[in-house]
DNA sequence: TAGTGGTCTAGACCACCTG
DNA sequence: AGGTGGTCTAGACCACTAC
C-alpha cells in the first residue's frame, strides 16, 4: 500500500518499492511480476499509477514488458568486449575484417549487409577527412549480425581518390578487409582516433537493433590517418550499450 | 489531426509529427511547444495520449518538460573532450591531478568534494586489483563539479598497502594527484587500461548529476598498472553522456 | 477463453511559474 | 490570477499469448 498524503508521487513510491523487492532478489533475473491488475489490489492505487510506476523501471532497464506476457525482470545481457587489438595488423592479415575477426573470436556466427555508393562530402565529412566540401566519397554502409541478431551498425567515409580501383568500392572487400586494401594501394595506417560517446537511439536504430526501451547506444566515431597524418576513413559506428562494452589501453609514457 | 483508423497508435503519430517538424526547425533548440492542452485540440486527442507523445520525446532526449513553463526543444550541450593525454606524466608534474587539469586547461572553474575511506575488497575488487578477497583497500569517492555543476563521478580503490603513509589516504593528494603520489612511493605507472560503457544512470545519480530524462551515463573503469604489470588503482567513473566524449588515440601498430 | 499488457477517453485536482 | 505541466481516477476496448 502507498502513502496517499506524504507529498511523494503514489507511482514513484510503487516504483521504489519494485526497485527494493529486484534488487533484494524477491524477483529475479527473468521473473514475472505480478499483472498490473494484481498490483491495482496490492498498492490501491489506478491503473494508470501502476503503468507510470513500470515506465519509470523499463526507463531504467530493469524491467521488460511483453505484450500479453506479463512484466519481467531484465535478465543481464552478456557483454563483449571490443579491444583496439581488434584493428592490429597481425589481425587483418589473418581475417577478412574487424568485425567478423572479432566475432569468430568469440565463437559467434557473424554475418553483415553493406550498402556502397559514393557522394559529395558534407561540411562534417569534409572537416574530418581534410578534403573540400563536395569532394566524392566512398560510403560503405554496414549492418553486423551475430547469430542473426543485429549488433553493430557502421558508417564509413574514405575520400573516393583512396578507393578508386580497389575492392573497397566492392561490396566483398575481401580478406582483411578496407584497411588492408588501402595498404594495398599504398596507404599505410599510422594511427587510429576515436571518439566514444553515448545517447539515446533514434526511433529508426531502435527498431533496428531490436533495442528495448530504456537502453542507449554507444557511438563511436573513429578516423585512420595515414603515416603522414592524411585522415584516411572516417567511421561513424552504433553499438547497443547492453550488449558491448570497449577497452582501450595505452602505456604511461 | 490524427488517423484514428490507420492501425499506429495514436501517441506514436502526434510523436513523429512533433519530430518531425523539430528536426524541419519549424520548432528550433530552446523553443518552446504548444501546451498540451493546445495539442489536445490540434491533434484530437486526449491529454494522456498527448502525455505519452512528448514522454516518448522524452526518453528520446529531443524535449525537455519543465513545470509550469512548459515543453522545449532541448538545446545542443556542449560536449568536453576527455582525451587520453589528460593522464601524461607531464600533466601530473604540473598540475593536482587529472579532472582539474582537464578542467582548468578549458576555461572551467573547478571544484571537488573527497570523501576517503577503508574497506575490505569485495569479490569484483579484489579479482581486478589481484588482491585476496577481503585485503584493506583505500577507497577514494569524488564529486567533481565544473562551475558548481556536477559533472563526474568518480570512485577510486587501491590495496592499502600502496597508500600507507602516502597523501593518497588524505583528503588533499598534492600537486599531481594519486599517481603522482604512486610514483612518489616508488610504484611507477606502467600502463592504463579503460573499459567504457553506457547505461541510463540510477535515480540517485540522475539527481546526484542533475540529468535530465533521457539521458545516459558513459562508465569508465579504469585500472592503472605498474610497470611490473601489478594493478595499483582501480576507478570507476560516471560520466553524463550529453556533456562527455571520450577520445583514444593509437598507433596502428 | 481467459489473462496479459497497450491504448485511449473525460474529467479532476495539485504544484509551479509568470504576469 | 491564469496558464503550465504533474498526478490520479474509473472505465473502456484492443492486441497478443497461453491453455
Amino acid at each position: 500500500m502507498v502513502d496517499k498524503t506524504s507529498g511523494v508521487p503514489m507511482h514513484r513510491q510503487v516504483a521504489t518499492d519494485l526497485r527494493g523487492r529486484i534488487t533484494a532478489g524477491e524477483y529475479a533475473p527473468g521473473d514475472k511480476l505480478p499483472s498490473e491488475r494484481a498490483m491495482i489490489e496490492t498498492y490501491g492505487v489506478s491503473r494508470l499509477t501502476i503503468r507510470e510506476a513500470l515506465g519509470l523501471l523499463r526507463a531504467e532497464g530493469i524491467v521488460v514488458t511483453e505484450h500479453g506476457r506479463g512484466v519481467f525482470v531484465r535478465p543481464p545481457t552478456s557483454i563483449q568486449r571490443l579491444s583496439r587489438s581488434r584493428l592490429s595488423r597481425v589481425a587483418r592479415a589473418e581475417d577478412k575484417g574487424a568485425f567478423l575477426a572479432d566475432a569468430a573470436s568469440k565463437g559467434f556466427t557473424p554475418s553483415s549487409s553493406v550498402r556502397v555508393w559514393f557522394e559529395p562530402a558534407d561540411a562534417r565529412t569534409s572537416g574530418h577527412l581534410r578534403i573540400q566540401s563536395g569532394e566524392e566519397v566512398t560510403v560503405r554502409d554496414r549492418v553486423m549480425r551475430a547469430d542473426g541478431l543485429v549488433v553493430q551498425l557502421a558508417i564509413s567515409r574514405l575520400p573516393r581518390k583512396f578507393t578508386c580501383g580497389t575492392a573497397i568500392e566492392q561490396v566483398d572487400t575481401g580478406p582483411g578487409g578496407t584497411y588492408a586494401r588501402l595498404e594495398d594501394a599504398g596507404h599505410a595506417i599510422g594511427d587510429f582516433v576515436e571518439h566514444v560517446g553515448a545517447r539515446m537511439p533514434t526511433p529508426g536504430e531502435a527498431s533496428t537493433l531490436q533495442l528495448d526501451q530504456g537502453i542507449p547506444v554507444i557511438t563511436v566515431m573513429r578516423v585512420a590517418y595515414r603515416e603522414d597524418g592524411t585522415p584516411l576513413e572516417m567511421n561513424n559506428m552504433v553499438l547497443p550499450a547492453n550488449r558491448y562494452e570497449l577497452s582501450y589501453e595505452w602505456p604511461a609514457e
